[in-house]
RNA sequence: CGGGGCGUAGCGUAGCCUGGUAGCGCGCUUGGUUCGGGACCAAGAGGUCGGAGGUUCAAAUCCUCUCGCCCCGACCA
């Protein structure tokens, strides 16, 4: 709560997500680096979206567990590739009780280790697959660099971990996961995103096959918002995860991760997020609707308040997440400037006039201005307000992919491509080749977001090195 | 770890060059007037000037060291 204007989005885009992040009280530097204290509003954001995201993993037949927080090192050094991606970020445990530990623990940097000894003490038989487990917990990254929600030491997620009879089956999981992050992510956070393959490069360790959903942020940069990989045998036969199949014989397991963070709160706020703060999609706002009484005495006071609880019910009562801004002492105007930084969608003013003349005055957050107020009858106002909720849901979503359109080029030239990643997505042909991705990152500082899985067909040339090119990637410089 | 910037009240900052009573805005407290787009007046409370050492009669200010934060790179969800 501030009176000082945020920086402009487009001068000064990193000090003014810091700002956002701030001044809407979404969370707050914690005293160790790289952490952040997660307010109450803040969380209750992520709480819609988890409980947006369980929704859809019950509908799918998973269930959640819990798993330790502390990991043997011995665990995580099973898998090799897995050692070789995570070490570099680990803390350590090294005492307990007072005493040096004969074996250091790790703080979980992710759980396919943990997770993977447990499933091969469950798992004896074809009939115990798949295994269908989901947790939500937070794990620790010693990141060099750190920013709140999008990159933070410590961070909150779900990851979701399967074990197959079959490849086929742990790929069509795989598949199922990034299909229900995308829906996740168009429907509820009105964000549109790109559904892709990772280079080799950009694997999760440990895994034969990672996909992701890339969105684009208001400054063009990319950021990865959800992951699915598809871990073939290589955690099933460092932990040992084998059953009898229908013919007896033993076989390994094939197994799945994925997982969707609190780094997807940041992408909320990038690609939403305006001069004056935050804007919330409806669908995961902790406030859908912010009710502000004005009156300028106790008879008017009395009157307006009355109604005010009136309509507040009946929104209740339609299911709408109202909060009624009774706060004394300060104006209107204040009231108006303080929800609109915290991206409430819709604003309710309700003043004696209204009161005379049964109606209110609905105010869009995501139109500023004289456009996006109208008054509204008081009668039937849960379903104008309903409405108006989906038509900001479908018109956030609508400019978050004009402007990613608006902001992806398609260059066959690598001149062309270097000017496209300056401010956002380049779609180009590419030959697969690790060394033009090296090298594209090296000249450029845009890396291999993903190979969309919806192709253009045909195919073209890399380009980058000219070579025969069968698949496009998406290039952009990324968060 | 490299490059840049910054640590002064809860937040944002001036003062530092040229040493001498620590200032302003917001917020907070109390009282009053206000209230349909960030209200106003009056009276208050709130400070180890990031830390340590040094120079000096005297240090926020000068010197040395140190700690921390932010931004840009390397690492990464």
């Amino acid at each position: 709560m501030s009176e000082q204007k945020l920086p402009t989005r487009s001068e000064d885009y990193s000090e003014w997500y810091n700002q956002v992040v701030l001044r809407a009280e979404l969370a707050d530097y914690a005293p160790v680096r790289g952490c952040m204290i997660v307010r109450p509003y803040g969380w209750a954001l992520w709480e819609n979206i988890t409980a947006a995201l369980d929704r859809r993993f019950k509908a799918t037949g998973h269930v959640n567990a819990a798993f330790p927080l502390l990991i043997p090192r011995s665990f995580i050094e099973k898998e090799k590739s897995h050692v070789a991606g995570f070490s570099p970020e680990l803390a350590v445990v090294t005492h307990g009780g007072g005493e040096e530990l004969e074996e250091p623990l790790v703080v979980r940097p992710t759980s396919e280790t943990i997770i993977g000894y447990a499933y091969s003490k469950w798992i004896q038989s074809y009939r115990d697959l798949p295994v269908l487990i989901n947790q939500w917990n937070s794990v620790v990254r010693w990141e060099l660099r750190t920013k709140l929600f999008l990159r933070t030491l410590e961070f909150y997620w779900q990851e979701g971990h399967t074990a197959h009879a079959t490849l086929e089956e742990a790929e069509a999981e795989t598949s199922q996961m990034l299909a229900i992050y995308a829906d996740f992510a168009v429907r509820e956070a009105a964000i549109p995103v790109i559904p892709g393959r990772k280079s080799i490069s950009e694997r999760f360790a440990g895994a034969d096959q990672t996909y992701s959903i890339e969105a684009m942020m208001g400054d063009g940069k990319a950021l990865q918002s959800g992951t699915s990989h598809n871990l073939g045998q290589n955690f099933a036969k460092a932990f040992e995860i084998r059953y009898l199949d229908r013919n007896g014989v033993l076989q390994h397991c094939w197994t799945t991760s994925w997982g969707l963070s609190t780094r997807f709160v940041g992408a909320i706020i990038m690609v939403h997020g305006d001069d004056q703060g935050l804007i919330l999609p409806p669908r995961l706002a902790p406030f859908q609707l912010v009710i502000v009484p004005i009156f300028k005495n106790d008879e008017e006071k009395a009157a307006v308040l009355a109604n005010a609880q009136k309509v507040r019910a009946e929104l209740v009562d339609a299911g709408i997440r109202v909060k009624m801004d009774e706060r004394e002492g300060m104006s209107p105007g204040f009231k108006f400037n303080d929800w609109e930084m915290r991206g409430v969608p819709l604003r309710l003013e309700l003043g004696p006039k209204d009161v005379a003349k049964g109606s209110v005055v609905l105010a869009r957050r995501d139109r500023p201005g004289r456009e996006g107020k109208s008054f509204v009858p008081q009668a039937g106002i849960a379903g104008a307000v309903a409405g108006k909720l989906e038509e900001i849901q479908k018109s956030l979503f609508d400019r978050a992919l004009e402007f990613r359109k608006a902001n992806t080029a398609e260059p066959d030239d690598y001149e062309e491509f270097k000017q496209a990643v300056e401010k956002g997505f380049a779609l180009s042909w590419w030959c697969g080749s690790g060394a033009c991705e090296e090298k594209i990152k090296e000249e450029t500082k845009a890396t291999m977001r993903c190979i969309p899985l919806d192709q253009p067909g045909g195919s073209g040339q890399c380009v980058y090195c000219g070579q025969p090119a069968k698949e496009k990637g998406i290039f952009a410089r990324a968060y």
